[in-house]
DNA sequence: TTAAATGCAAAGTATTTGCATGCGA
DNA sequence: TCGCATGCAAATACTTTGCATTTAA
């Protein structure tokens, strides 16, 4: 994984380069960002540095993570429920997700080869690589062992229940 | 890329197991779905749809949308812009995306070894896997360069427009 | 000093839900 | 026939914006 700091300061740099400032608020927003390390939401964000200093907006949080965007270090993804969710984009570190079509349980891994795999390809495209990340999708232990059973011919009844949809 | 048939049928057969019903309503969304492609939102969908079929309501692409997400058929996906928009899932084949950091750019390709490669982590880790995507971020040729030429000692002025997001 | 950042409140808008009606199995 | 599906309108709620004030450079 990334380390908090690495990002805190990489976000500095960018803000210095583009002209732009560097406040306490953006500072306490991206360190905790970094801290909280996946799949958080601005909300989240937000209720955490509440708790720390009460005087920091939403509106500030939201910008904030726009502004992490736009430095390519951090990356917005959707997992189904109503919120954007944002992740770091590690610096040469991988991290990649296993998602459970079924379940929607997410799982991490970390694979070297794929780095390598990943800059050969992005070398052909004129691409400069920042970061990776693999998504595999398909069914966890659990549900394959649950489809399995449904195709016996003995439990022909329906195991889906169309409106189950599990989050973590 | 996959065959907009096969997507149609495994949602046919997604929806008899789970006992639900195929309506003709569903049965024109979802065969749109897997003719458009790629990056497809619910507004978009409903907006051509609406041109053979303008009986159909936003609701309808909404709803038949969630279903192909909980039948491992769609992966939704967020690219930044206020919308979320939807990928088919492909069976068996792969596509993977090279996205920019900079100006939002979106550039796909394939790599059969990466198909191997994931299939060995996912072994291990128990999941059955039904799809694999690759993001890589990054700067592309483009953005590459302006950012090569930002380096240099006589440019010390920022090229970087903060509120600047290019989307195609 | 000065342009950028903040925070509140209000607006905007993508997505969901309630309910009466329609329709597939 | 029966229960799921549809569609309209209204509701929700996530995210953005306007504006006066504060603050970093």
């Amino acid at each position: 994984m990334i380390a908090p700091d690495s990002g805190v300061q990489g976000f500095a740099e960018y803000l210095a380069r583009a002209g732009l400032k560097n406040t306490r608020q953006r500072e306490r927003i991206v360190r905790s960002f970094f801290a909280a390390g996946r799949h958080t939401s601005a909300e989240e964000l937000y209720q955490q540095i509440r708790t720390q200093d009460p005087g920091i907006g939403l509106v500030t949080v939201y910008r904030t993570l726009k502004l992490l965007r736009q430095a390519g270090l951090a990356t917005e993804r959707a997992f189904g429920d109503g919120y954007a969710r944002f992740d770091p984009n590690p610096a040469g570190g991988t991290h990649h997700h296993l998602i459970c079509t079924r379940c929607g349980k997410v799982q991490e891994f970390q694979d070297k080869d794929l780095r390598v795999l990943g800059r050969k390809v992005a070398r052909t495209l004129g691409f400069t690589i920042t970061e990776h990340k693999l998504e595999l999708y398909g069914l966890c232990r659990d549900c394959g062992r649950a489809e399995r059973d449904r195709s016996k011919p003995d439990s022909r009844t329906a195991r889906i229940a169309p409106g189950s949809e599990a989050r973590p």
